[in-house]
DNA sequence: TATTGCAATAAAAACGTTTACATAATTATT
DNA sequence: AATAATTATGTAAACGTTTTTATTGCAATA
């Protein structure tokens, strides 16, 4: 095990040296400013490329804190939920493009780890930030917000501050759901929620409400549940939805996980979908098909929410005083088999 | 859009300000640093706390390049594949646990991209890097572990160049798969591989040679199939192993992504699993259960495999003079129905 | 009392950049 | 031809740390 190379990393004031010049030619040369003689520009480019010099990133970011660091913090909650495996996919492509690299810090819903790596970003000097916070009223990512950095936030909104936002039509879409089981004559639709503190959670549940109203369903509070995101949670809520004495003829589960969970459950109780109990699920799949059966859903952009987040947040390092925005976007019924 | 606050973050400079003493002394204090009064080391803690000081990781990493930075890097082939999603979730644990922060790079099978990553990860001055570099010749990861960067290899190993790698058994696992089809009675059984520079495609295959020959079965070259390990290649590869003049009675798929193309190409067919074809797959995911019909498959311990590539890159950083090691793990055949 | 040794602290250099400012050399303007 | 303006380059400070070396004060030793 040799060491050899380590201390062979190039600097400026390596090629300065070779080049005979001072390191702030140099850099001027890297960074294409202006008022550097053509010929010794010229020089200077083919003695970087002999010696293999590339910046020092880390001497960058302490240099200009918060400016050209290039590079970005990206906040998610579980990175077991494929849902923000594509979010993060859309963000990564734009990053990439534009030359950002990603530090990622999966919380796993765990407040204490969201701090802890909240803090650990503001100390990496990120250029930005890319943000699902716990809930709305999240006071660490709210303190950030106001510290200045750039922000998104992405699934989950912010009260009681002025922050960039891409959301889904988390109502409506659950409205459609509920409403297309209820169309096809499901009388007694049960509801999986996530996290009932997360928006997200709550406007499907309105969305939920929503449908049942229209189509003149009562609303029976033993069959909405409220679980943590969480595959164990769809296991569990599931199989005590369907304990119950007179259980649903249909499930809306609140997210992937959940789906799954409460798919595993179905099936390990023997029954059929959708003869014995119907499923439908918020968030899609690319491989939905091929469960048993093909699974209905709700399909969110999440690949198109993470470039848009990215794209945002760019945009705003960019150009701190452009006002905030927020966009919301559409959520697609795909109907397959599950009811 | 206020900025307030951006320019207040604390240095060891202010707080040396406010406690009449040179920031060495504080420094000292901050690194639990011998040879500091007691009482000035109380008096200076308050002051931390009171201030809110927490030290800037960057100055820090500039200042001991490869060493407690507290940083690692993680160069994953593919984010959607559920397997290094897990893997990522091992490695996340640990390094939480031991206060590293991580950068994580998903190259996305591109080979220009995965050499820029690289790049920025060096530039970033990580005290350790994770990777599955694309192929065992990868030069550039190569070049990396010459020049003395921490570095342990998952899931793929690296010729020429002594590297700790923490590996399954591919060529077991794809026997015992092969071999569990072969006794159920399949005659013509295929295999779809992943990219076969991979040296755990290539083992994968051989596993499968193996078993064909121990249970007497003809080797027929029509029925391997070579793809990217994408899901599309499962989709395509499938197709055309179905379309055959004589088609196989069985599939043997050499990655999660692939079983998941394949399974979408056998149900929009319409084929009955397993009575028309049987599948087994290489690479669980907790959700096969709830797959149609729930999957057959080898599971890899992927948690694990990120823990213990976590733990031994963290070992070494600590002591980069110890011995290289190489930790091959055991698959395990979880039976269901789809065969 | 003069020397030594030790503990506590300070001073300063270094990591690799960027950039404001200073200076030198060249060109343009009158 | 003298001055102003422009261009090219250099110098040095700053970002926030850690660490080596230097300095101080004080107690112990002879």
């Amino acid at each position: 095990m040799t060491t050899e190379n380590v201390y062979n990393k190039m600097s400026l004031k390596k090629v300065a040296e070779k080049a005979g010049v001072s390191i702030a030619t140099i850099s001027r040369v890297v960074n294409n400013s202006p008022n550097v003689n053509s010929e010794t520009r010229i020089r200077i480019e083919k003695i970087i490329k002999d010696l293999k010099y590339s910046p020092n990133r880390v001497a960058k970011r302490l240099r200009n804190r918060n400016a050209s660091g290039n590079l970005l913090g990206v906040l998610i909650p579980d990175i077991q939920n494929p849902f923000y495996v594509e979010v993060l996919r859309g963000i990564e492509d734009v990053a990439y493009k534009k030359k950002y690299a990603l530090i990622v810090c999966n919380f796993s819903q765990d407040e204490t780890k969201e701090k802890l790596y909240l803090d650990i970003l503001q100390s990496e000097s990120v250029d930005g930030l890319i943000a699902a916070p716990t809930h709305e009223h999240d006071q660490k990512v709210i303190s950030l917000v106001k510290t200045g950095l750039p922000i998104v936030c992405v699934d989950r909104g912010l009260t009681d501050v002025d922050v960039d936002v891409v959301l889904v039509e988390n109502r409506k879409g659950a409205y459609s759901a509920v409403d297309y089981l209820a169309k096809k004559g499901y009388k007694r639709i049960a509801y999986i929620s996530g996290i009932p503190k997360l928006p997200s959670s709550r406007d499907r549940e309105l969305g939920y409400r929503d449908a049942l109203e229209a189509n003149k369903l009562p609303f029976y509070p033993d069959l909405i549940r409220y679980g943590d995101s969480r595959h164990e949670s769809g296991v569990k809520l599931c199989a005590e939805l369907l304990d119950l004495p007179s259980p649903p003829d249909a499930i809306f589960t609140g997210n992937n996980l959940i789906t799954l969970g409460a798919l595993e459950t179905i099936h390990k109780k023997g029954l059929k979908i959708p003869h014995d109990i119907a499923i439908i699920g918020f968030d899609d799949m690319y491989w939905s098909i091929s469960l048993n059966p093909p699974l209905t859903a709700i399909r969110q952009p999440a690949y198109e929410i993470g470039k848009c987040a990215a794209e945002q947040l760019i945009l705003r390092i960019n150009n701190p005083d452009r006002p905030t925005s927020s966009m919301i976007l559409k959520t697609e019924l795909m109907i397959r088999n599950s009811c």
